[in-house]
DNA sequence: AGGGTTAGTTGCAAAACGAGACTAAATCGC
DNA sequence: GCGATTTAGTCTCGTTTTGCAACTAACCCT
């Protein structure tokens, strides 16, 4: 894959990371997450260097995550806002952040806490069903095709699929009582 | 940042991509998750090259992720298995699933649906105050330092929220009656 | 003996990155 | 009015990281 091509995946995951996956992206979302606007405050704030900066927002600009606008004409000065898609991008920094917490802390307890307005303590957002309200866990959830897979690639996948699944009744045989 | 620093910074966010963020280490987690574990299926499942995928590998492993395990002797050959930090990254990869699904679809939908088993219908998975079960957005939350971050760096931290605040004041100036 | 399978390692060329110098246009201090 | 400063970059060059292809190793099958 020579990443041009993540956009034209039939995976949601692939796309995103297509605009997000890359060592810094991330960090900058975080950064406007925080209030950040202004090239040299991104750039102070992670020590990225300035022709990489250059290169990733203007990426996000073009992908619809920041919008960079002039703060002032005199001279000619821009800075990068959060759009809607990238506000949306709440989830996945709660989600990396939380995931974080719980496996690479160093035992102080985590460096921030999210805080709930109205519930007004901190919590560990809980990512659930909108139907029922119950936690997703991998055992209780499946990914099955979507409209967009085209139905030869569902097959394809599918088969893919059985293939690896057979490969499974090879392990599992070593006296492994365990899931 | 020379990036060996992810794992000092006092951000959980930092530390996640520390050990995930690069083009292509999430999308081996995506591999995993849909039940691959050997090295070649790896590979040609994702087109990467091989050095680079030993090291990723190699790296997952370290951070405990994924595990390596052999399933036969003769010759000895390994799988790499997700651990339970692992399996824990299903809400981050759902994270990322569901903005895909938002902002960069061609049109057709999504390609994957979830499923939550017991309601047996597709669903975007919500992220929610495990509280009180309402939808968590910037607007509704608030990030505060926690017991893991120092009180010098949380003071510094406070100062720099303060100064980039003053900057927003320039900004909404110009006849602007958006948030 | 020859070919196939699996999990890599090695070497080399191409691309991406990091650090710092440099530019441009305007303002600030004096 | 003049040099220093601010902001948002661009340019250059040396180092790292990738991607690709060839090769290794240890065993199986026929």
């Amino acid at each position: 894959m020579r990443w041009k091509e993540a956009a034209d995946q039939y995976c949601s995951i692939a796309r995103a990371l297509g605009v997000l996956g890359d060592r810094w992206t991330l960090l900058i979302m975080r950064e406007a997450f925080s209030g950040v606007r202004r090239f040299d405050d991104f750039r102070q704030h992670l020590g990225v260097a300035r022709n990489v900066l250059t290169d990733r927002l203007q990426r996000l600009v073009d992908a619809g995550v920041l919008e960079r606008r002039a703060y002032q004409d005199n001279p000619p000065r821009h800075e990068y806002r959060l759009t809607e898609a990238g506000r949306d991008l709440n989830g996945v920094l709660l989600a990396l952040m939380g995931w974080g917490d719980r496996w690479l802390t160093d035992g102080s307890g985590p460096p921030m806490q999210v805080v709930h307005r109205g519930c007004d303590q901190p919590i560990t957002p809980a990512l659930v069903c909108p139907d029922c309200g119950e936690p997703l866990t991998t055992r209780n959830t499946q990914l099955l095709a979507g409209p967009g897979l085209p139905v030869q690639t569902a097959k394809e996948r599918e088969a893919e699929v059985e293939r690896i699944r057979a490969q499974h009744a090879q392990s599992e045989q070593p006296s492994n009582t365990e899931a």
